[in-house]
DNA sequence: ATCACGTTTGAGACCCAGTATCAGTCGAGT
DNA sequence: ACTCGACTGATACTGGGTCTCAAACGTGAT
């Protein structure tokens, strides 16, 4: 599966903000910070790196891989954090965590953006995001439908990409 | 998470087939033989009765659960066995994998039965199928706009339940 | 029936994402 | 500045899931 490979695109400018006031992320960050004082947390150095380094991502992003890219700008923050902050970014409202696959998991953000569905290629991996009202209304009503008060929602479609099809025949799919 | 406590339920009447013409899950065993044969791999009895033990399942289950079902029938069957057959009765259509959370991957059959959807409480764990027309047609719609072959889907949608809302303050949410 | 080849199986080693532990550190309200 | 409780990092651990390989077995051909 090539899930991974639209997932650690290139690092853009770093710029951690633990004096978030300054920085492009802010709102972001006071709902963070909000969020840690009324369940009585601490708002860490670690903890606005990390978050810091998931408002850089574009799309899904994996806790191992934000591990490694926050090691590689030099800071050192343990695997155990990174999960643990994810988690709390999550609690939050500020990132999703998506299941693919049974390998691990993804995250993305959503606070401030639109939310994502995805088509999958079983063949080659390819991932396409797309975004659909029409899916978001009928989750609302379904949801109506049965009391629920809905928090996030994952659509993935598995199918074959138009280009897996040309290959097809040829190239065995595995 | 409690998603186990509706995967598994106490077995029905055990009644392997090793020889599926008498059993009255014939037509998906034809599919699984015609497959087998296409692939050039062998129909063994092992094959059969992980087949048969998945076709009693309502709903999702999970390969642990499955290869201790198994095990407490008195059939000797290896995890490793489980696992390779239960990838191949998807790869034969029978079987649909799932992913919710990151603990395990589902299975559920989707072979001559309606395909669904879940409502998941964040809160309690409890599941609740759906099944909907309109995001079938949604699924192939947007299936089309990229030129995509569907194969199958995923919904999910993670919210609250009337009953969470109930027992809420009181009980944190955790 | 028998044969021969290639597939399958089981046992156990292995892998690795994610979690738990715990002593030392540090944030934040006073 | 103090103090208490939360946080971190290093590391051990857990548990799905996969891999390996020798022995066993299905299947099509004879």
């Amino acid at each position: 599966m090539a899930l991974n490979e639209r997932i650690l695109p290139s690092l853009p400018k770093p710029n951690v903000n633990t004096n978030p006031s300054a920085t492009p992320f802010d709102p972001v960050c006071a709902v963070f910070r909000r969020y840690l004082h009324n369940e009585k947390l601490k708002f860490t150095p670690e903890r606005a790196m990390i978050l810091d380094a998931t408002l850089r991502k574009e799309g899904l992003f994996d806790p191992e891989g934000l591990a490694t890219d926050l090691k590689t700008l030099g800071h050192r923050v343990s695997r155990a954090t990174v999960y643990r902050t994810l988690a709390h970014l999550q609690d939050a409202g500020i990132l999703k965590q998506v299941f693919f696959d049974n390998k691990q998991s993804y995250y993305e953000v959503i606070a401030g953006r639109a939310t994502n569905d995805y088509l999958i290629c079983v063949s080659t991996g390819k991932l396409i995001e797309f975004s659909s009202d029409r899916l978001k209304a009928l989750r609302d009503e379904i949801c109506k439908q049965h009391g629920f008060d809905p928090i996030s929602h994952q659509f993935h479609i598995f199918g074959i990409s138009p280009e897996a099809k040309a290959n097809q025949g040829k190239a065995k799919v595995k």
